[in-house]
DNA sequence: TCGGAAG
């Protein structure tokens, strides 16, 4: 009944032909000696199709009144918003011909690359899925649950939502048919201005959830107009985007680029490993949206070079990587202890497809009466995601792992091998492993922290475009990377943590396309067994004998581990499980309930099926 | 302990 692995890999793969090889955008407008002299507000370097004149605040530059969509505990909106630090002074800076416009000095020195190539006609007319790439039938009947005071409805349309002319036409630049299941829901409660704890499915359109609300309301607000004076080493970004990788940061800059396309919104990306003072020059040019990492952004924020004083979007896009251990006091720093405005007097919305009760509960401290989201599938979900898993002893994977890339090596789709992913445990593993496949004739490449950032783009971009069709990796390529061919992601050495499994498999199996994912297990792995093969019932997969026994074997909380403890899983909003909850039993009635603080709000009020979420359950692969 | 994230 289920086909082999190979054959799976090949429908994977020819499901997935389309882009192959990252778009590496053309070289930067050049930089002339007067370069930093020329401003140009973004506003005047392009010609959008319309400024949305409908919008509401459209007309007004600062946005002091614009706050719109908030309740009554924000009122009068994010504090400073008198105009931005740094503009001291006069309050005639905020038009379009204040200073920095320039006028008619504008060469198209400062023309905005088109991020989508020749292939920019918004007219053309796409039919659904083969133009979408996305596989919307496979999002057919995903169970919601929400929880939060006063839900906003989803949408069915992007037009149903007043995201603005110009993003629109780059929805339709992008051949967005309609919302993935995560957008129909995430974006109008974004465009209400609420905080948002978002579970979403690997490979669902995460990144354009919270982008599109983000470009749209600054957009609106008009207080991307107003730059800092030319010279000005201080920027004030307005949105700012964290991921735990360089990679996820590059990808969500480029992602973003095309979404804000033509809207005079400016995406500037800043992490570790390359050299700064190129970004520098990009974030001296202006900066509206900053994605970033960690790491750079503090030293930037130490530097001075920015300030978070006048964020008004904050996103954390695998938040509960974000707030694990390593992380926590990082973004501690980032969102506590620098100059960001606090939770209520900002829109803050954390995105990940694994959120542990205890990692909720730390990040309950950034968010403001927030509405929790969990968009998924359950059961059927990860048919999508063949699941295997092999008893497999430490001295024989590299033999296994040899007869597994035998066997798919002529698994070539319109001439191009379908794409495998190899995780192991650590970096020095993944250097020794790659060069013996290379050795034995595989080619392969390898990414991961001990290798420069040259090295970490060129084997990523080798991967994606085929070149070695074989990457191995370590965590730094779990979560987020969109590679889109990725047939087959074997799991050489488990993690040790059941959320990092689900993170790894979801690169494959995206975008409502199949993909397999094989496991090697062995007593080391013990402590995942119960876990693991919870999950894989969960998601309807077939579990060995052997793996059940284990399972049976560990004790309770095995392979639980310290993020994720009991009996948790990030579909479930942790707030329905304090004891001050009378818990309805997932009743649809509104109720509210204490904390009140800024940490806390209501909860209750839920719909759809739910029936799947095991008490342990990760249900499937979650982004 | 591993991994990641500044230089």
């Amino acid at each position: 009944m289920r086909a082999s692995w190979a054959d799976l890999a090949a429908s994977a793969a020819a499901d997935n032909m389309a882009s192959g090889s990252s778009v590496r955008n053309g070289p930067v407008a050049p930089t002339t000696g007067s370069g930093r002299g020329a401003y140009v507000p973004p506003h005047l370097r392009n010609t959008p199709a319309s400024a949305d004149p409908a919008a509401p605040g459209s007309t007004g530059l600062i946005p002091g009144g614009e706050w719109s969509g908030l309740g009554g505990p924000r009122s009068g909106g994010p504090r400073n918003d008198n105009g931005r630090p740094g503009l001291a002074g006069s309050g005639s800076e905020s038009r379009p011909g204040g200073w920095g416009s320039r006028g008619g000095s504008w060469g198209g020195r400062e023309r905005e690359v088109n991020p989508f190539g020749d292939d920019g006609d918004a007219e053309k007319v796409f039919t659904e899925q083969e133009i979408s790439g996305i596989n919307f039938d496979a999002y057919e009947d995903i169970p919601v649950e929400t929880s939060g005071e006063n839900v906003p409805p989803p949408v069915n349309t992007f037009t149903e939502i007043d995201l603005g002319e110009a993003v629109n036409l780059n929805i339709r630049r992008c051949k967005y048919v309609k919302p993935t299941p995560v957008q129909r829901h995430a974006i109008p409660i974004s465009m209400a201005g609420r905080d948002l704890m978002a579970c979403a499915q690997t490979g669902s359109g995460k990144t354009a959830a919270f982008c599109f609300p983000v470009i749209s309301g600054i957009m609106k607000s008009g207080q991307h107009v107003q730059r800092p004076p030319r010279g000005a080493r201080t920027v004030y970004p307005l949105a700012l985007i964290l991921s735990p990788t360089r990679e996820l940061s590059m990808q969500i800059h480029e992602e973003a680029k095309k979404f804000s396309y033509q809207t005079g919104v400016r995406v500037v990306v800043a992490y570790g490993g390359a050299p700064i003072n190129q970004q520098l020059r990009e974030l001296e040019r202006g900066v509206d949206i900053l994605v970033a990492t960690p790491g750079r952004l503090v030293d930037l924020l130490e530097r001075a070079r920015v300030s978070l004083q006048l964020i008004r979007y904050l996103t954390l896009d695998e938040a509960d990587r974000m707030l694990d251990m390593g992380f926590e006091p990082q973004i501690r720093k980032i969102v506590e202890q620098m100059d960001m405005p606090r939770p209520g007097e900002r829109q803050t919305m954390l995105f990940s497809a694994t959120f542990p009760k205890e990692i909720q509960r730390l990040a309950s401290d950034f968010l403001y009466q927030y509405i929790f989201l969990a968009v998924g599938r359950v059961g059927s979900s990860t048919d999508l995601i063949v699941q295997r898993v092999e008893f497999v002893h430490d001295p024989d994977k590299r033999s296994y792992l040899m007869d597994l890339l035998h066997a798919q090596r002529d698994t070539e789709v319109q001439g191009k091998q379908a794409l495998t992913l190899v995780f192991v445990e650590t970096k020095k593993g993944a250097d020794s492993l790659e060069n013996w496949l290379c050795s034995n004739g595989f080619p392969a490449t390898s990414i991961h922290g001990d290798r420069t950032q040259q090295e970490r783009e060129s084997a990523l971009r080798s991967f994606k475009s085929g070149r070695t069709p074989i990457l191995v990796a370590t965590d730094v390529a779990a979560r987020g990377l969109d590679i889109p061919h990725v047939a087959h992601v074997i799991n050489f050495d488990l993690p040790n943590d059941i959320d990092d499994y689900v993170h790894r498999i979801g690169r494959t199996g995206r975008a409502g396309k199949t993909g397999l994912a094989t496991a090697f297990f062995n007593e080391s792995n013990s402590s995942l067994a119960r876990s693991l093969s919870e999950l894989m019932q969960e998601a309807n997969q077939e579990v060995p004998a052997w793996l059940s026994r284990y399972a049976s074997r560990s004790s309770y909380g095995g392979g639980r581990n310290r993020r994720s403890g009991g009996g948790r899983f990030g579909g479930r909003d942790f707030r329905r499980d304090n004891s001050f909850n009378r818990g309805g039993g997932g009743g649809s009635s509104d109720y509210y309930g204490g904390g009140g603080g800024s940490s806390g709000g209501g909860y209750g009020g839920s719909y759809g099926g739910y029936g799947g979420y095991g008490s342990s359950g990760v249900a499937s692969a979650w982004d």
